[in-house]
DNA sequence: AAACCTATGATTAGAAA
DNA sequence: CTTTCTAATCATAGGTT
């Protein structure tokens, strides 16, 4: 579902250590590139003085200044106190792993946010679709004119069918007194018999007894309201 | 026209100096940090050595470094041969200024190619629209044949207004010598008067004579192959 | 100034050369 | 290692709040 994709375009990419060789040798170049085209893009935009300086992963050097990586580099280290004691520098290698470690963090979350607005989507499509689909499952005072026509008729269809189903449980019934050991069904004949009257089964007769699936939701919801009589439940 | 926009998204801007005060102060905000997010993230991919430096326009100070900023800058000037005497200054400075301004050419070709790419496409959606309005001025050898038949008709059309206007000329030719000294437009008359003899205009009937510019076309291409007759050309 | 929005320009992952 | 191509993803200019 999730892993299937249309095009072979760019993908998303986990920000950790990329472990294939050959991959992080061409994204390096690539980002490397942009990374300095970024850098320059901001001096000319904006004049300010930039360094920038990377090392390859194969050891080469790469450097940018505005107007000169020297004269930045000169300016940054005498702003910086000349912090030559251990202490310092162990307080220094500390903020930078913390750093290290907040970025990953809020890359996972970044991609937790992402998936849940994904799924978000999904699922309000979902409720869309489906509201379109069982409009008749909602409250009825919420039913346009010509919703409740439609539920009028099904309703209707409904009485009809329990009333056969009525009639032919108290044929089975009749016949069930007359042959005892007789089970089965009435397919063939007009005539409906009558049940056992220790019938077990739910009070309400199954639902895929109805073909209408708008019947469904109205029934149940009926039948909750109503007291719970028993015996052979009537609708109208 | 080009300065038209639907969206109001984001626009291309100039790769030089901002002049707005503001303007420069929010880009420089927002791109200092997209430039660092790259650099974090070329450290988090790759793993590489990084440092980058940052002066505000308002002189603050911005650093970034993997895994250490100072660490990566002692490894940078170790690399780079202590260069203090002012040729090599005077050498770097040049550089410097020659990176800025090939910097400012690249941007502008770039747009110039922009902009040639935007016109080729342009030209191309009319060429396509332009084919497929006057699919009747191809060579006729290319015409299919619903095509030929709708030509067909039109030059049969053209025969008859042809003979029509003959028949015109003739009649008002006949006039001439009758009336030598009449001239006006036959506004109200189905019978047509004369022009001057001396008729200076196209050795064609104008081609708004037609009203089907199907004709057009074909009618030129006929005239450049047959041998230019004086008098009143005939096409059938 | 800072944060958010949107349409659009820019970057780049993956594959191949 | 660098470049190219394509289809995605990402970044951001100009507004708005």
């Amino acid at each position: 579902m999730s892993s299937e994709r249309k095009g072979k375009g760019r993908r998303k990419i986990e920000m950790k250590m990329m472990s294939n060789e050959s991959n992080l040798q061409v994204t390096f170049s690539k980002r490397r590139s942009g990374l300095f085209k970024k850098a320059s893009e901001l001096c000319n935009l904006c004049g300010v003085n930039v360094a920038l300086i990377v090392f390859s992963p194969s050891g080469k050097t790469f450097s940018f200044g505005h107007p000169n990586s020297d004269t930045v580099i000169d300016r940054y280290l005498s702003k910086v106190p000349p912090q030559n004691n251990s202490t310092l520098q162990f307080i220094e290698a500390r903020r930078s792993a913390i750093i290290c470690e907040l970025n990953v963090q809020l890359t996972q979350i970044n991609n937790m946010l992402h998936d849940q607005k994904k799924r978000e989507d999904e699922l309000s499509h979902l409720r869309k679709a489906t509201e379109a689909q069982f409009w008749w499952a909602c409250p009825i005072n919420k039913m346009d004119k010509f919703q409740l026509e439609l539920l009028k008729q099904a309703l209707e269809d409904l009485k009809k069918l329990t009333a056969q189903h009525n009639d032919r449980i108290a044929i089975q019934g009749a016949l069930t007194q007359t042959l005892p050991f007789y089970v089965g069904n009435a397919s063939s004949s007009n005539i409906s018999h009558h049940h056992q009257p220790n019938y077990q089964q739910s009070q309400m007769p199954a639902p895929q007894y109805f073909h209408n699936p708008m019947l469904e939701h109205h029934l149940f919801g009926f039948n909750n309201m109503g007291g719970g009589g028993y015996g052979h439940p009537r609708f109208f």
